[in-house]
DNA sequence: ATGGTTGAATATCAA
């Protein structure tokens, strides 16, 4: 089984693409992540059509998640139990969703970004990673064997080579230490990046920045993980990133990050 | 070209 996330950056923009996508590198289930759409905006006939079923929560223009697959899609999970919120009035935000798909439960995550280190919304981003540690290291507990893996856009960048120029980030998010101990706090709940050792660095980025011509001069960052329960980990035999999604007129800001599972 | 790009409630906000 071939399991990709992708934060796509508005999926009506970028709907063609994705579904280039799954086609070229056959892929059975994809995780999507910043859809930018409601549930009624979403665009199902092209997934349909290319025989994917999709499950999506989207509340506004902002975020949506979603998770398309061939393999099945059973169970799904709006948000997760003590999953913090957000604006005025505070509620919960399209940042998560997960599935069973192909028996392997799927997570496609949205982490919040925070903006800048003293804005509130970095706390707001420390505050959801620790309770979606809290949630996934519970349920781990309870099911220990059951294959889980997270994955999609953890807006961090958890070791220095995940970064371009540590010196350019000094001060900036993605990469304090608060936002690297909380990814290391779903790490020690039992989860394991299943993609580093088969997509090994420096210089291996899943996101460069519109600005600055970033993607031509390789000024990008490693933000895009899939991190897997012990079961789930055991399985994977491969990863890539397919930079190429990157290239040419149309692309998201994101690469899609593919992970090969044994049957 | 040198403070840059993209996408969404098309007016700013978010990334």
């Amino acid at each position: 089984m071939r399991i990709a996330t992708w934060n796509v950056n508005s999926i009506r923009a970028r709907v063609d693409r994705v579904i280039a996508f799954l086609e070229r590198h056959d892929v059975d289930v994809l995780a999507i992540q910043e859809t930018k759409c409601r549930d009624d905006q979403f665009p199902h006939l092209p997934f349909e059509a290319a025989g994917y079923e999709v499950a999506h929560v989207g509340l506004n223009q902002w975020n949506g998640v979603a998770i398309a697959s061939r393999v099945g899609l059973q169970d799904t999970e709006i948000g997760f139990d003590g999953m913090p919120g957000w604006g005025d009035p505070v509620g919960a935000e399209a940042r998560a969703i997960s599935a069973v798909v192909g028996g392997v439960r799927v997570a496609s995550l949205y982490v919040p970004n925070g903006r800048s280190l003293d804005d509130p919304h970095m706390a707001y981003k420390l505050d959801w990673l620790g309770r979606l540690a809290e949630y996934a290291g519970g349920r781990l507990s309870t099911a220990p064997d059951e294959p889980v893996v997270l994955m999609g856009d953890w807006n961090i960048a958890p070791e220095d080579e995940d970064v371009w120029s540590m010196a350019f980030y000094e001060n900036k998010t993605h990469v304090s230490e608060p936002e690297r101990a909380a990814f290391r706090a779903v790490l020690d709940a039992g989860f394991s990046d299943v993609t580093r050792a088969h997509t090994p660095g420096p210089g291996t980025y899943t996101y460069w920045d519109y600005t600055r011509l970033s993607f031509p001069k390789r000024q990008g960052m490693r933000i895009d993980f899939a991190l897997g329960s012990p079961t789930f980990a055991a399985r994977v035999t491969d990863a890539f990133i397919d930079r190429d999604e990157r290239k040419g007129k149309g692309a998201s800001d994101h690469a899609p990050v593919i992970v090969d599972l044994a049957d």
